[in-house]
DNA sequence: CGTAGCCTTGAAGGTGATCAATGTTTGTGG
DNA sequence: CCACAAACATTGATCACCTTCAAGGCTACG
């Protein structure tokens, strides 16, 4: 993992991030104040659960995997989080915060970790950060909302709601493509079910040729029919 | 429903609520500034799925249950609002929002709702009291995520640690009550499962001596029972 | 006193889990 | 660059758990 303090070329990548939308340079710059860039390759731990949480951070470029392990070994993903996303936010408001997700990145990636007391003196102090920052953790807690919906609905609408969700539009619509590489074993974890099970929902996918998958790179070739399967069991 | 906007004897009710801690009886008054007390009976809606938002609400008295139905008609319980709790807090951040969620009281119970305006212009401006309501959310969000490392326990595991989340310590801890009237279908629909299973679980544990119900009052009789289910496939 | 909401029980069936074995791709170090 | 290990994908057989459907009882409340 590669580290450096050095974040004066930093300041126009984050300058781009909606969340500093409207902030001058200057206000960045205090705003990362004592940060650092991590830049890490495929599965490497940026944030490990349980451990003294005194840094949050953001999604600079790739991805990162939020997840824990539960009791009996299976790994629970809570949330993808790609670029522009916040990394333990949920650390600010505790006391002696401990971090409450492994963080792990999928792909090579960077993101700025800061100085959680940073957090405290310099961003309380901009409500309309504060207003993004809550957005962000809207946005996040909508999507477990409606993963909670989806409970009861079987598999496959599970797993096309998933997928949906992750999705950014190619072009106008008619093919999609997953940014992340994203395995059966992750799709597993996120939906709380086993990898095979999985498999034979997207092998079968795969065979009608309503998806495709290359070196874990998963492309939406029918949305229509995928968006279909959600429906049934879905408002 | 009954509804008042005589606020004056509200505010030393506020003033208990550690939301409010901190605050004096001036600032108080002016962040529920333009609210109306909501007197709710058993199963009464105050917010409703997809309405315009205008208001979020604080629980003073009693307990809320936030809803969702699903496409096929089935209820998904997203989270029970006891005392304190917010309502609706989700719909800040965002630009012209709607009610995320239907909210059922629960018996019969009061809220305070206020002017999502107020929150912009008012709340936003004191940090703690942000940090209050991150927390909240903070609270909530790990709930979430908690159960989310459940999915893949088996049902009665399930149920024990719901309950649990609910339980408010009686005495020294060999007796737990849960304070909200609960029915086996909001169980099954707070865990995604059907009525006919969760009553086939507790059944068995009332017929064992570990709870008791009465008028939808759930007592734990033997907690370390109930709490070693959770541990079977928990950490 | 009847309806509505809640609880209960049973039988049958299906979906996804488990277990086991094998193939494939990716990454690493000599 | 090859060899080997590790991570990932796949397939099949069996089975447990939970769902579904159906029917009936209990209690509260207008």
């Amino acid at each position: 993992m590669g580290k450096t303090r050095d974040l004066t070329g930093i300041i126009g990548e984050a300058a781009a991030l909606p969340l500093f939308s409207g902030c001058t340079r200057d206000d960045i710059s205090s705003l990362i104040e004592g940060g650092e860039i991590h830049v890490n390759r495929h599965r490497e731990v940026i944030f490990k659960f349980g451990d003294p949480a005194h840094y949050f951070g953001i999604v600079l470029t790739g991805a990162y995997k939020l997840s824990r392990l539960s009791g009996d070994g299976h790994e629970a993903v809570i949330h993808f989080a790609s670029i522009g996303d916040v990394l333990a936010a949920l650390i600010m408001a505790k006391e002696n915060p401990r971090y409450p997700v492994t963080v792990h990145a999928m792909g090579p990636s960077r993101a700025i970790v800061i100085p959680r007391s940073v957090y405290l003196s310099e961003w309380l102090k901009k409500p309309e950060l504060i207003a993004k920052m809550q957005m962000l953790l809207t946005t996040r807690m909508s999507r477990l909302q409606n993963q909670r919906l989806m409970q009861r609905a079987p598999l496959h609408s599970k797993i096309a709601a998933l997928l949906l969700q992750l999705v950014n539009r190619d072009d106008g619509g008619s093919r999609m493509h997953i940014q992340l590489p994203l395995t059966r074993k992750e799709i597993a974890d996120s939906l709380g079910v086993t990898v095979e099970s999985v498999i034979r929902v997207m092998s079968e996918w795969a065979k009608i040729g309503w998806i495709s998958t290359t070196d874990r790179q998963i492309s939406i070739l029918q949305p229509e029919s995928i968006v279909r399967l959600t429906m049934e069991s879905q408002d």
